[in-house]
DNA sequence: CATTCATATGAACAGCTGTTCAATCATTCA
DNA sequence: TGAATGATTGAACAGCTGTTCATATGAATG
């Protein structure tokens, strides 16, 4: 079965009837909807993967609580190796979920807002429904 | 060398001098931020897991600019086959991102708040920086 | 009640991820 | 300059993911 067939039984269903265009109509409403999906979102898809991960996601949410972190400070809170750390730090930066300051051997991390966004956006969730 | 070794290196560092009770003084201030990590956030890395997808991606974005839609208006506008745009509703609805209405044969699907929020935060991103 | 249609589910498998270990880099300081 | 320290990188590999194909489910209809 084509998708257009699919479509017209849709369109028959919800109206009632369907000529050929009723079913061009509903098509360009559906392709005017991909201009919505951002033409280039590899960076919004790194920055979900980024933070769909366990140890990443404490990491950002340390360093939204702080103002700062040396990497120094980060290992002692999660339950992985300093190496693991590192990746994670590593990874969050090139998603831009955290900033990297150099200060003699020590590197200090903040957050960005694109991460302090996100987890704004998930904390509203809780005790809100809907 | 042990973690608390690190730890005071870095203070003498920042402060110049390190005794003892600076070390403890840190070492509170870090466990006190352990607490803002929520205790229970395994549906934020489901969430974050489901959107760090590129089909998934897709289909909450064409969710979010239309106010409900079809299974059979999903399927033609991504790439993928018919099977996958189901797994992927189905996994957006385990994440909490999309509800379902059931319409006789016909699936209708919404995007939730969480997701709306979401969307935002990153759409926020653009042309602004830190 | 058999059939058709829309959607969902399960198995399977290629490809990706996240961790650790070992080695390396970069900075400081004797 | 060479030893020590903090952090990063790369290889390796177990475990997870995402897709498709085949099949199942459940509602409508003849």
């Amino acid at each position: 079965m084509s998708e257009s067939t699919r479509l017209r039984n849709l369109i028959e269903d919800e109206v009632g009837s369907c000529c050929d265009a009723d079913v061009e109509a509903r098509l360009d409403r559906l392709s005017e909807l991909v201009t919505h999906v951002p033409s280039d979102y590899d960076a919004d898809l790194a920055a979900m993967k980024a933070l769909g991960n366990d140890t990443r996601y404490q990491v950002v949410r340390l360093l939204t609580a702080a103002d700062e972190l040396c990497v120094c400070e980060i290992t002692p809170l999660v339950d992985v190796s300093e190496s693991a750390v590192s990746h994670a730090l590593s990874d969050l930066t090139d998603a831009g979920l955290v900033t990297r300051r150099k200060e003699g051997t020590w590197r200090y991390y903040q957050s960005t807002a694109l991460a302090e966004r996100l987890v704004s956006a998930l904390d509203a969730e809780r005790g809100d429904d809907e």
